[in-house]
DNA sequence: GATAATATTGAACGATCGTTCAATTTAAGG
DNA sequence: CCTTAAATTGAACGATCGTTCAATATTATC
């Protein structure tokens, strides 16, 4: 007899059920909203009230669905992490399937490009994530989250470099690996910023993807090879 | 008869007094405080009575000196800003007048190095302002403030890379220099952070800032000179 | 040393913060 | 359709926020 089978009285788990479309509505909009004002006010410019009322939802939906704001900003930057991640992964392994040895250029830009494409590629809530990347990685209190999000893939990354130079210093790796991730960032938190080009101006997109390439690659290739 | 002399009736303004030394101390040090606390936990994670407590003063004193925290903050972003701007205009000043025609990694070296000094010579207030630097520069509802404290010296250096590339897009340029002062800033907001380089390691730190002008110098020929 | 402008103090203001709760509604499972 | 777990609702909690105030203490000025 086990313990679903009725007339049986002790515990006898209380009999789940599936979530219902509503409320998987509900939490994503939740998720949605806190993205966009998240990265719009900061974290604690941010209240969960004005997040409720951007997501359509009552302020106790927000702790029923993700516990507390804490981690509700943690889910949120959680959420489009790994396919941030598997994008330039993905754009890693086909790179090496098909030039071999790989060249800096190619893999700084299997980096780099996804991260920009995804943001200009007009998605408010994918250029509103692309600040809060900017910002968490900006922030010495976010520092675990970033440890435990982009972490691990950029040192997949600094390893595929440091093959390309045997010679250099590993920490010289690292610091010019950070100065191509903050000229990336910089492209969502400087003035101008990618959204005045979102959308319309797709050309000038990809310049600038190409610009950011360039010039990380060189920088690279001067700063390792001195 | 002037407004000073006694026994005239009306206005006459209520006779100014200097500053005494204890009211200047106070105003001080809510300011070293706020900039110590904002770098910290950013301006709203940052409460006027944690920064009165730092201060070893009243809340009430913060308003008193500063009228607002919004004024609080900017006060503390201009503080240093000017003297910032000088050591930087100095320094190309003194290139100008060693070399002719000026290159790029001087011109470069002008504008990165007197941040990073003193950031990494110990202070751990400019350590704090450098940091507060960084956050400014990167969240857009500080625009105005960065608009008014760093961007007329960036127009000037932008101005003289100009000079050296007269055939790059104006606008390629301005995109160079940002890619290259976010790598600037990075070393204040990356999780490895100058302080643990600073104090202890002069050393480390000069071949760091040597590092970050090769980046930026081979960078920006790379991006400008296509 | 007298005077009055300046500065400090401690308490209080109303507003908003994140969180919690009991009551109610919704909808999945049998 | 009935049962009941899951979800939504609206109100309220205590804590903290930035700011203001009248009373008091300090100190530059004459």
């Amino acid at each position: 007899m086990n313990s679903n089978s009725p007339g049986s009285v002790p515990p006898s788990q209380p009999r789940r059920r599936a979530v219902s479309k509503r409320s998987l509505t509900t939490s994503l909009s939740i998720l949605d909203a806190a993205e966009r004002l998240f990265a719009e006010r900061g974290y604690e410019g941010a209240s969960v009230r004005d997040i409720a009322k951007a997501a359509g939802a009552q302020i106790a939906s927000i702790s029923f669905h993700h516990v507390s704001k804490e981690t509700l900003f943690e889910r949120v930057v959680e959420r489009r992490a790994s396919e941030l991640s598997q994008l330039r992964l993905d754009a890693l392994a086909a790179l090496k399937q098909r030039q071999q040895p790989v060249t800096l250029e190619a893999v700084l830009s299997a980096f780099l490009r996804p991260y920009l494409e995804k943001a200009g590629a007009g998605d408010p809530q994918w250029l509103a994530y692309a600040r809060l990347v900017a910002m968490v990685s900006a922030d010495a209190r976010w520092h675990t989250i970033s440890e435990r999000c982009f972490d691990p893939t950029a040192g997949i990354f600094i390893a595929e470099i440091a093959k390309l130079f045997p010679r250099a210093d590993s920490s010289a790796i690292a610091v010019s690996f950070i100065f191509s991730v903050s000229a990336m960032l910089s492209l969502s938190t400087s003035s101008w910023r990618i959204e005045a080009l979102a959308g319309g101006n797709r050309q000038a997109m990809d310049q600038l993807a190409d610009q950011l390439v360039r010039f990380c690659e060189a920088g690279m290739r001067a700063a390792l090879e001195a």
